[in-house]
DNA sequence: TGATAACGATACGAATCTGTTTCGTATCGT
DNA sequence: ACGATACGAAACAGATTCGTATCGTTATCA
C-alpha cells in the first residue's frame, strides 16, 4: 500500500505530519476495495477469479481508484491477505485442552464469518500457481497463529499434560485440518458450537477404550 | 459421454454390437483428453483454469475432437472426475488400526501420485461457483469411499475395539482432514510413509498420558 | 474404390479481462 | 478563487477464451 502522509523534520520542530497538496485518496474506497477482494477470492475460488474489474464493481470504485494503488492484481491481493492478520486470540491458559479449543474455535470462525477458512482454501490451492502470494501468506498469517498452538502443545508437554513422545506438528495437522475440512465442506450450513472442542477431545483422548 | 457402438438387433440374432459408419472415434485421444483435464483442475487450482484450448494442447488434440465429445467445459470435468472412480481399495480386517492406515494411505497417495488430492482441494474450492460438479464428485466418488471408513469404525465399535460414544462422523473429518491438509500442504515435498500410521495412531490412543 | 465420419489445424465472432488514457467532477490546502 | 490531486465513468488496444465453422487428411467399412 502507498503512503497517505509525509512525514517532514524542521529544525524547531519534531516530527510532524503533513499532508501532500490535492484531495486525499478515500479511506473508504480502500476499505472497500480490500473487502471486495477477499470477498471475491472466496465466492470465485481462487486468485483467478479475482477480476480487477469485478473489485472496483463491487467496491463501487473505478478501475483508476484501485489501479492508483495499486499497480496489479498479484499485488492488491497480497495487501488483502495482509490485511487478514490480526491480533492473537487471548488464551486463558488454564489447560491445554481450553487453550486449543480457543484456537480451533478462531481457525473455522473469526468474527462470525468463515471467510478466513475460504480464503485459506484459496489459496493454498493457487500455492503452485501463485508461489509468492502463497510465501508471504503463510509467514505473516498462518504461521504466527501455528507458533501459538505450537507453544501451547509444547507448554502442555512439559507441564505434563500431553504425553513427552507427543508430535506437536502432527498434532497441529489433525487439528487444523480437520476444523479447516469441516468448515469448507459444510459450506453456509450448520457449524455445530462444539465441533472444536469434539476435535480436541478426540485427539486428546482417542477413541479406544481405556 | 456419447456413445461409440450401436447395439442392433436382428430377427435371428441376438443383439450384435455394430459399428456406425466412417472413421472410429480414438480411444487414445479420449484418454489423453481426460487426462490432460484433470493434470489442468490440479495445476491451475480450480474450474477455472482448465481451458478447452490448454487441454487440446496439452492431449495433442484439436479442439474439435473435444466438441465432438462433450458439449462445454463443465459437462468434460463432470466425466473426467467420474473417471476417478476406482475399485475400493482391498481391506485386510485384521484391526480397525490396520484398515485405517490402509484407507487412509489411499487417500493421501492413490497410484504413487497426488493428484487425488488435488483435484478434491479444487473441486471442493469450487464448490460454491460450480455446485453441480461438487455434488456429483461428492455422490460418484468421495462418498463411496467414506462409507468404507464409516463401516470399519462402526465395525470397530461392534467389535469394541473403539468407544461405544464414538462419533464416527467427526473422527471421519479428522484423519481425511489431517492427511488432505498436510498432502496439499507439503505439495511435491516429501510426504513420511508414516504419516498416516500416525494419524491413525493418534486418533486411536490420544496424546495425554494413560 | 467410394462413402462416411473422425482427425488436427486454423480462423472466426462474441465475450471478457487487463492496464492505460481521457473526461468532467469533487475535495482538499492556500 | 486557484492549484493540485483523487474520484467514477467510459473508451481503448491487446490478449484470451468460448464455441462454431471450414479446411484438407486419415481410418474404416462395404
Amino acid at each position: 500500500m502507498t503512503e497517505t502522509t509525509h512525514m517532514t523534520e524542521t529544525m524547531a520542530d519534531t516530527a510532524v505530519t503533513t499532508r501532500p497538496p490535492g484531495r486525499p485518496r478515500s479511506e473508504r474506497a480502500d476499505k472497500a476495495i480490500i473487502d471486495a477482494t477477499l470477498a471475491l477470492l472466496v465466492e470465485e475460488g481462487g486468485v483467478a477469479g479475482v477480476t480487477i474489474e469485478a473489485v472496483a464493481a463491487r467496491a463501487c470504485v473505478g478501475k483508476t481508484t484501485i489501479y492508483r494503488r495499486w499497480p496489479n492484481k498479484e499485488a492488491l491481493i497480497i495487501d488483502a491477505l495482509a490485511s487478514l492478520k490480526e491480533p492473537q486470540p487471548e488464551l486463558g491458559g488454564a489447560s491445554v485442552r481450553d487453550d486449543l479449543i480457543s484456537l480451533a474455535k478462531v481457525t473455522g470462525v473469526e468474527k462470525g464469518d468463515r471467510r478466513r477458512v475460504g480464503v485459506y482454501w484459496s489459496v493454498f490451492g493457487d500455492g503452485d500457481k501463485h508461489p509468492e502470494l502463497h510465501r508471504r501468506f503463510m509467514r505473516d498469517v498462518v504461521e504466527p497463529r501455528r507458533e501459538v498452538m505450537r507453544s501451547v502443545l509444547r507448554g502442555g508437554i512439559e507441564k505434563g499434560e500431553l504425553r513427552p513422545d507427543t508430535d506437536i506438528e502432527l498434532v497441529m495437522w489433525i487439528i487444523t485440518g480437520a476444523i479447516v475440512h469441516r468448515v469448507k465442506a459444510y459450506g453456509a450450513g450448520p457449524m455445530p458450537d462444539d465441533f472444536a472442542e469434539k476435535v480436541v477431545d478426540t485427539v486428546l483422548r482417542g477413541v479406544t477404550p481405556r
